[in-house]
DNA sequence: CAGTCAACTTGGTCGAACCAAAAATCTGTA
DNA sequence: TACAGATTTTTGGTTCGACCAAGTTGACTG
């Protein structure tokens, strides 16, 4: 049963390899070929095990990406409660604004330099709404970066899959490609500056628009 | 297979009521009884339903706790791995930093009167080093509350389960009691006085300070 | 009417079997 | 010998039937 799941964590199944055969298993564990299954199953729902119908299961040592995943559904069933979707905005509201407080007071170079690149990026792509949505999510994505805790990011694609569906009805232009680029930049401005106050408030700002442009299509 | 999982989350089942016997799902989706047992079991892994071991499955309609409940497993070996605890407890003095700083600027009257009696029974307890344990959590908890979005007490919940193995080897004495309520108070003023970075400022004296307490055992 | 015990229900496990696709092996040709 | 194709073996996916033990139900008894 779950002494399987121990060979898993304990490490001495060794990350991105295939599983021994399940008829191995059966013998190994002294079990029958059922409990093995379902034993493989479970650690498949919990993400410790990557499943692909007729291959042999893949170990998958589990990162703060695979949380993310293995929440999804539940996430999903939540987003279609009443304020599920505002709820979630508004813990990713919440977040960013923690983070662009974070990057004005402590980014690096480094990281300036990565956002800079990304706000190019996002400028080079205002004409293509495909792309640009693209470099809106990379834009945040370095914000996410920049706190130097793997948690971050891995919220961050949380909160991108988990909101793309609503994000992906909002009707695009150049117009608005741009008033979101120049929040983007207001908000780079305001890290380079140092000056929290003003990157958590544009950042606030650019967000509340972001999310009229959603509602607006209901 | 994934029909039964959509039969959930329609609501055509109600909440913590019974799973229908697997005998009969199996008739109702014209499959084996392998599959229905391999469906439940993987429903049951995502938290949508509960079950315990010869009683019927009940069905679990999804909220933020059960999110956290379905994450615990990766979590917990996430901690083991390198600076895994550290991730996490840097998440949490973010994620309070920002909630004391909202607390400061928006808190009700009921909620500073809810923080008052959690800071009253934090004081009540200093003498008693287990029940000071809990009316610790139950402060930060109130925290959590003040934001109005159901997604935080969920966290707060994480944090204190995931967390707490490490935060109970801790050495305990009245005078660190008393330490936490005083750094519970600076929080309480500040909030009382709306002084968000005050606020903050005592949040993560408080959190380094407890840190410190918990690294000293390694 | 209450308590008890037997019969039924139901989840947990097992074993055998079959299928189809993947992996491994073999074979024949160049 | 080397390689491509055919063949055999392995292996995951599924089904069926059976048995056990614990929970549930209900009838029977005092």
């Amino acid at each position: 049963m779950s002494a399987l799941e121990a060979r898993i964590t304990r490490g001495d199944l060794e990350n991105d390899k295939p599983l021994p055969p399940e008829r191995d298993l059966m013998e190994e564990f002294g079990t029958s070929r059922t409990v093995v299954r379902e034993a493989i199953s479970a650690l498949a729902n919990r993400g410790l095990i990557e499943l692909r119908p007729r291959f042999r299961p893949i170990v998958r040592k589990p990162d703060y990406g695979t949380l993310i995943n293995a929440t999804g559904t539940i996430v999903r069933y939540l987003l279609n409660e009443p304020s599920g979707v505002q709820n979630l905005y508004q813990s990713r509201v919440f977040i960013e604004r923690g983070l662009v407080r974070d990057a004005a007071l402590n980014a690096t170079k480094e990281h300036i330099s990565d956002l800079k690149a990304a706000l190019l990026a996002n400028s080079n792509a205002i004409m293509n709404s495909e792309e640009f949505f693209q470099t809106d999510i990379d834009f945040h994505g370095v914000l996410y970066r920049i706190s130097g805790n793997p948690v971050f990011p891995a919220m961050h694609k949380g909160f991108t899959s988990w909101l793309s569906p609503n994000w992906a009805r909002m009707r695009r232009s150049i117009e608005r490609n741009e008033t979101v680029y120049f929040a983007h930049k207001e908000i780079y401005d305001a890290i380079l500056e140092r000056d929290p106050a003003r990157a958590e408030a544009a950042l606030i700002e650019h967000l509340r628009v972001a999310w009229g442009f959603v509602e607006e299509t209901f």
